[in-house]
DNA sequence: AGACCTCCTG
DNA sequence: CAGGAGGTCT
């Protein structure tokens, strides 16, 4: 470029014009056009030359104006002198001996003049030429250039081409996209259409963008915009560093090959997350999207990108939540010495009566093998104990069984009361400590009846251990009396199917993905329904009661819908206000969908990046009428009946807690309270019927052993007062009678025997005493009846 | 008076 | 298991 510097320097060449720098080869080699053709005038002639004035005047960093008229009109001067010298020689040839005189110097003065105007006109010509000759100059750096722009032409064919390639995968992945999402086959066919009018554009097709759709469009003013600023960049770039050029175009040759290998990604695989930024990698499987009826095929194109949005945003914020707390939740475990391998979802477990009966909700998972086998381990350690105690009339082994307890493995099962009284509720005080064998028709003084304990009892020898004994001991076989033996005892009960193990984290990832959903996605369900969810403490429904947990779902009995209209209608009879009512009208709920998903791999990439890879189901419900209604079901019947194993007297309060579900009014109250009644009813009745069998079969006997036997009278799961309760309060024998059940009627029976035997029957209120006793009996429910449903344990 | 219980009956 | 009678308790 010009610059200061050499417009100064020009002016001295000035000087000694007429000696081309520059031949004219030199000049017409690259541009000879014609009308920069040198005329023959000899004042202007030097001006063709390089470094003559038109630099200076054409100068285009002239230092000033003034500066620059100076030095013009003093080469004019010069100019004028030169060129009138020569003239004068020219004219003395031509007109070869005129004398010099006036005529000579008017001459001269005209020439003079002439030659100021010549001078004049020169200047403007000067002007132009110098404009045109640094035309020239500019056109040979642009010619320069030029080599270089058709290497960038040519790469930016190449681009388009590379662009138009990625644009159709694009489209071919769109389709496949559209195609999964539930696209009409004729948008298909169409795009298709186009796609192949398109590849049949020759050369990539440059009046494709004419068929191309907005997004097309978009897409290729972007990469135009791109392009394009990689060329400004890029000639800002070549007057410097040609590295920096080729670093950015590098960088853009990267870009344009990551995306491509985006697109190739998304091509291959499902439907694949990949948050960059957070560095979180996310695989779901089975996300399905059903058809969506959209109007146009711009509103669907719409639709889809919003449906899109959304979906991502949604995956997005709830899989950050979660991934949140699921590394919280492993900061945690790993925090603390000894983590578990797993966690069961065993609400009872967290009871306080969960360590003893672990009464569960066997659903869609059930309880895991090795819980399984710790609680037939447990089982049969406190049937040794039992064993023991009754052999050997030792005291309850309270800490023993806490050590038991602790000595047991426990890798599916977290238990979370740290309470060991009220996870194991018959490590409390020993209840009738005071019963005295050998008066044990005054059983009634007991000063601590509330923490029963039959294990208190003498030693009773079990009837397979003593089957001669058998004879002697009480079958509570009323009409079998004098043929009592083992063999009226049924087997026990098979024990329930094994159990599925749980995968790790599972019921984590249930508690924690309930709770991240703050809002669920169940607007036909009331308010107020959704409180009865919320009732087990420990799994904190009661803020967030958008999922309930899969125990509780898998749970609900089928037949309930098939029973319900019946057990509605008699519910409340003899009501007519709230028959009139219609019961469970608007009651119902339903529960459709949950999402379940199983935390497949926690650990970290080649690049040492935490990863996190999830796998999401998302699951259907079968449709889940709980009873929320104002009568009763069988499964609330069924339910009441278990519960009648912890508690003979249950408070109206606790009816309402432990049946959320129920509104409950007088009637309904007074129902679930007479139910009770009869199953006490039914107990006691029992209860006296065993027992006055019992004496009887005493009394046939001599009288000296009866002491003996009274002592041996014992229920156990394998006598048929067992197998009588448990037909009649756990008929489909899916609950496994708990342990303190046996010994509450243990001590109803013995009861029951020594006012018999002394005779205190004949007294019409004799039973009053007893029923006090047992009413004391009472123990917590496990958490596992707060929730709807029936238990299975 | 109302809640709750037992007992009896069907 | 429900209904009713009769009782007790608050």
């Amino acid at each position: 470029m010009d610059s200061p510097t050499d417009l100064f320097d020009d002016s001295s060449p000035q000087m000694r014009t007429f000696t081309p720098g520059l031949s004219s080869a030199d000049l017409s080699g690259v541009h000879a056009a014609p009308s920069f053709r040198p005329p023959g005038f000899p004042l202007i002639h030097h001006l063709l030359q390089p470094g003559g004035g038109p630099r200076r005047i054409g100068g285009i960093l002239t230092p000033s104006l003034n500066s620059q008229r100076h030095m013009a009109a003093r080469s004019l001067e010069e100019d004028v002198t030169v060129g009138q010298m020569e003239r004068g020689m020219e004219g003395a040839e031509e007109e070869g001996g005129m004398m010099e005189g006036e005529d000579d110097l008017t001459e001269v003065k005209r020439k003079c003049s002439d030659t100021v105007l010549m001078a004049e006109w020169s200047q403007d010509v000067m002007k132009v030429k110098r404009m045109k000759f640094e035309c020239r100059q500019k056109d040979k750096a642009v010619e320069e250039d030029g080599k270089r722009r058709e290497g960038r032409r040519r790469e930016k064919e190449e681009l388009k081409e590379q662009l138009e390639e990625a644009r159709e995968r694009l489209q071919a992945l769109q389709e496949k996209v559209w195609r999964a999402f539930g696209e009409k086959a004729e948008k298909e066919e169409r795009k298709r259409k186009r796609l192949t009018g398109n590849r049949c554009d020759g050369d990539g097709g440059r009046d494709e963008g004419m068929v191309e759709d907005e997004e097309d469009l978009t897409g290729e003013m972007y990469d135009e915009e791109d392009i394009d600023a990689a060329e400004m960049e890029k000639d800002s770039f070549s007057l410097l560093s040609v590295s920096h050029y080729d670093n950015f175009s590098k960088r853009k040759e990267q870009l344009r090959k990551d995306r491509e290998r985006r697109l190739e990604r998304g091509r291959e695989g499902d439907v694949e997350g990949i948050v960059e930024g957070p560095r979180l990698w996310l695989e779901c499987g089975g996300l399905t999207r059903g058809d969506w009826d959209g109007g146009t095929e711009e509103e669907e194109d719409e639709e889809g990108q919003k449906f899109a949005k959304a979906l991502k945003l949604e995956l997005g914020s709830a899989v950050a939540r979660v991934i949140d707390r699921v590394l919280r939740l492993y900061t945690e475990m790993t925090e603390h010495a000894s983590p578990p391998a797993a966690i069961s979802f065993h609400p009872s477990d967290q009871g306080h009566d969960g360590g003893k009966e672990r009464e569960g909700w066997m659903g869609l998972l059930t309880r895991g093998r090795a819980e399984e086998a710790t609680k037939e381990k447990e089982d049969g350690d406190r049937e040794q104990q039992l064993r023991k105690m009754k052999n050997g009339g030792g005291l309850p082994p309270g800490p023993l069984r806490c050590s038991e307890q602790s000595d047991l493995p426990m890798p599916l099962a977290v238990h979370r009361s740290p309470d060991t009284r009220k996870t194991f509720p018959l490590l409390g005080p020993p209840l009738s400590t005071n019963v005295n064998s050998s008066h044990p028709n005054l059983p009634l003084h007991h000063p601590s009846l509330t923490r029963p304990t039959p294990l208190a009892h003498p030693p009773l020898l079990p009837p397979a251990s003593q089957p001669k004994e058998t004879s002697s001991t009480t079958s509570f076989h009323p009409s079998s009396s004098s043929s009592s033996s083992s063999s009226s005892f049924p087997a026990p009960p098979p024990p329930p199917p094994p159990p599925l193990p749980l995968p790790l984290l599972h019921y984590s990832m249930q508690q924690l993905f309930s709770r991240s959903l703050h809002h669920p996605q169940l607007p036909h369900l009331a308010p107020s329904r959704k409180d009865y969810l919320t009732s087990d403490p420990f799994l904190e429904f009661s803020s967030h009661a958008s999922f309930p947990p899969l125990p509780f779902l898998g749970h609900l009995d089928p037949s309930l819908t098939r029973h319900g209209v019946r057990e509605r209608e008699r519910g409340v009879r003899g009501d007519g206000s709230i028959r009139g009512n219609g019961g469970m009208d608007g009651g119902e709920l339903y529960l459709t969908a949950g999402i379940s998903f199983f935390c497949l791999y926690v650990g970290r990439n080649n690049e040492g990046v935490l990863f996190v890879r999830l796998f999401f189901s998302l699951f259907v419900l079968n449709r889940c009428r709980l009873h929320t209604q104002e009568g009763l079901s069988p499964c609330h019947l069924k339910k009441a009946k278990l519960m009648f194993f912890y508690t003979r007297y249950p408070s109206s309060n606790t009816l309402k807690t432990y049946f959320p579900e129920v509104k409950f009014n007088r009637c309904v109250t007074s129902q679930m309270i007479k139910w009770f009644s009869n199953f006490r009813e039914f107990f006691y009745i029992q209860m006296e019927r065993f027992a006055r069998q019992a004496v009887r079969d005493a009394l046939t006997r001599d009288g000296a052993a009866r002491l003996g036997r009274e002592s041996q009278l014992r229920v156990s799961r394998d006598t048929e007062l067992y197998r009588v309760l448990n037909m009649h309060y756990n008929k489909s024998n899916v609950y496994q009678v708990p342990e303190r059940f046996i010994e509450v009627s243990e001590v109803a029976l013995r009861e029951f025997y020594s006012a018999i035997w002394t005779g205190r029957d004949s007294d019409p209120c004799w039973k009053k005493g007893i029923y006090k006793i047992i009413c004391k009996l009472d123990s917590p429910l496990p958490d596992a009846f707060r929730m709807p449903g029936c238990p299975v344990g």
